[in-house]
DNA sequence: TGCAGCATGTAATTTGTTACATGATTAA
DNA sequence: TTAATCATGTAACAAATTACATGCTGCA
């Protein structure tokens, strides 16, 4: 499944922009799918051109005309297609886990502040996560209810590992052993 | 950090062949960073054209010269340098969860598959896991051992996860509440 | 007889990323 | 005045996937 297909499948919500589409790609769907204008607006342009989307073009003033999308019968019956693959797959392509590998090649402040930048990443996520799940959630289908608990409890995992396994990467500078004073 | 760079780290290991590396990409390294021949055969060529790594080619019978590389001085400084990227990412790509967003347009029984055959692939990453446990694990570096306990923790999450909430997506067709029979 | 394993690679294609290009509005 | 938000897109580039291409050995 590709930009194009998930794309499409935000759109079965409602009509959107491609600058819309953006910003679910940023909050809701950044924990496990990536997607920049570079990749969004050819999506939307190819999926017109097959039909499986129409675009209407909303007249603006001082901003380009925004174009909102809306999916077709045809892209509905494309998209039920394409969800019916049996063993889509789920990867994971870490630089992170990459450079912890080599770690005892590394000098242990830098291992600390490639630890420490990655756990304010995860916890950045949690905070989006808390905010979804103070807001509108109520409303939303319950795939989506359990994809963003897929991602909390991951989320929540990696920082618990982490955070009780540095030690064996590198000892923190402060962690002083007990040295009887 | 692309797949040049990941197979020069395991060179820092010892001279291996294309072969060997594509070994570890699908052990060790698979539920995080993959990697075919098509990737790695040129990655090597690469390296070697750079003075990163040089190779001995070591004649057999009836097989393709075994092309074994080892890396230079130039090489681990090389590396040395990747390394300190203050922030590697971790990036998911999961074909799996955008499916589940999409649930409600699915047949229960074909999600019920989609989430069968999840269940089956995490069960083959722990079952890896488990093997690595009982073996060499013990004169690995250190950041290995981070890095597999890593993967396990977060397979173990999943499969809760998964287990705990699959009831939100689709009900299977087998659990009838109870009908005071 | 057939398949898995050993062992290498190339070429075409697909896909996505990054940088570039434009430009008005609004809040701090 | 400066940054963020709105709003679109293209073109060059980088990277990885897939299919293709070869061919021996050893086991079941």
């Amino acid at each position: 499944m590709d930009v194009k297909t998930v794309c499409l499948g935000m759109l079965t919500d409602g009509p959107a922009s491609g600058y819309d589409l953006k910003k679910q790609f940023e909050s809701s769907f950044a924990h496990f799918f990536a997607a920049g204008y570079g990749s969004i607006y050819p999506a939307l342009s190819s999926l017109s051109a097959s039909g499986l989307v129409e675009c209407e073009e909303v007249p603006q003033e001082g901003k380009p005309d925004r174009k909102v999308y809306e999916i077709t019968d045809e892209g509905r019956q494309f998209l039920l297609k394409a969800l019916e693959n049996p063993s889509p797959c789920h990867k994971v392509r870490s630089e992170f886990l990459a450079t912890m590998c080599f770690a005892h090649l590394m000098r242990p402040e830098d291992i600390q502040t490639v630890i420490n930048n990655r756990l304010e990443d995860i916890a950045r996520y949690q905070e989006m996560f808390r905010q979804f799940e103070s807001e509108e959630m109520c409303d939303w289908p319950e795939g989506m209810k359990f994809v963003l608990g897929f991602g909390k409890a991951i989320a929540g995992t990696m920082q618990t590992y982490i955070n009780e396994n540095r030690h064996l990467l590198a000892d923190e500078p402060s962690a002083k052993v007990a040295t009887g004073q």
